[in-house]
DNA sequence: TCACATTTAATTGTTCGCAATTGAATGTGC
DNA sequence: GCACATTCAATTGCGAACAATTAAATGTGA
């Protein structure tokens, strides 16, 4: 009897993978951002440091990346794009001259509520339950936070 | 009395972003295929290129880039660096002279043995049980599909 | 103090991801 | 048959993402 799959390729099948889901579901999350986001002039990476930012201001890069992530290689020049688009501004630290300070302008912070209304859009978007989302989110940073587990070993 | 963080800002916080969980989980998934796929001589986005191949082969540009939403602006480049591996043909239809028919090699069916392995790593890596991760996914693809429906308007 | 390791950011090179454009092939309406 | 729009891949340019390396500042131990 000829079969189209095998049983043992199914965990090699696409619509299996929640790497994939986890992966493409990111992809449509940036492709909803962007028209939200190029009104405020960033993307969603400089989105995401802006986020970082508005909690707390005056922070080197590391923590940002802690936050985030993500390293040097991708911050530093991302930085460079916001410090020329006049939205933060990069200072060598006193007490530690290894360390770059990220501190916001003025316009950095105006900023804050012109983004307001990009949640509110995102959660529109999603049709979904804030409780459900809540719920799906903790799912997700649990997955990740073991996957980072494993990574660290 | 005074607060460190107003409640009008909890919906800009990095924490409350269901949209950073999907893109820090989907770096942290990376992070853990990257030596897993090194031993294949693949990246991320050309293991799952092999993934739609080895359920379908012969397939337009086209195809491959509606199951992974992608465009080919992405396939393009990655398909000739798969055939520059010898893991993919890339041949004009003669039908449609448009389309780019891409076909595993020989070495590109073989690869496939080797890649078993692979999710049963993640599996491990996630630690987490199939009938989770499985539920999961279906949540995830849920809201990827909602948010792609919306930019389709 | 001085050799040494550690920390931090910057740099370089490769690969995605996508918008916008180009150009060739195909389909259509008249 | 012929103008026209559509489809498809390729190209270009920009912004991530990350590995690997570099270089400067700092910390540590003898």
């Amino acid at each position: 009897m000829p079969r189209k799959h095998s049983a043992a390729d199914a965990p090699l099948r696409l619509d299996n993978q929640i790497c994939f889901a986890v992966y493409s579901a990111a992809h449509a999350f940036n492709r909803v951002y962007k028209p939200l986001l190029d009104r405020l002039g960033l993307t969603y990476p400089q989105y995401l440091v802006m986020l970082v930012l508005w909690e707390r201001d005056d922070v080197p890069v590391k923590d940002i990346g802690e936050k985030l992530f993500l390293d040097s290689g991708t911050l530093t020049p991302l930085l460079k794009r916001l410090e020329a688009a006049h939205l933060v501004k990069r200072t060598r630290s006193s007490e530690d001259e290894r360390q770059v300070l990220i501190a916001l302008t003025p316009q950095g912070h105006a900023l804050k509520d012109k983004a307001r209304a990009v949640p509110q859009s995102i959660l529109a978007a999603s049709d979904c339950s804030v409780s459900e989302l809540v719920a799906m989110k903790d799912e997700i940073v649990g997955l990740r936070d073991r996957l980072n587990a494993v990574i660290g070993e």
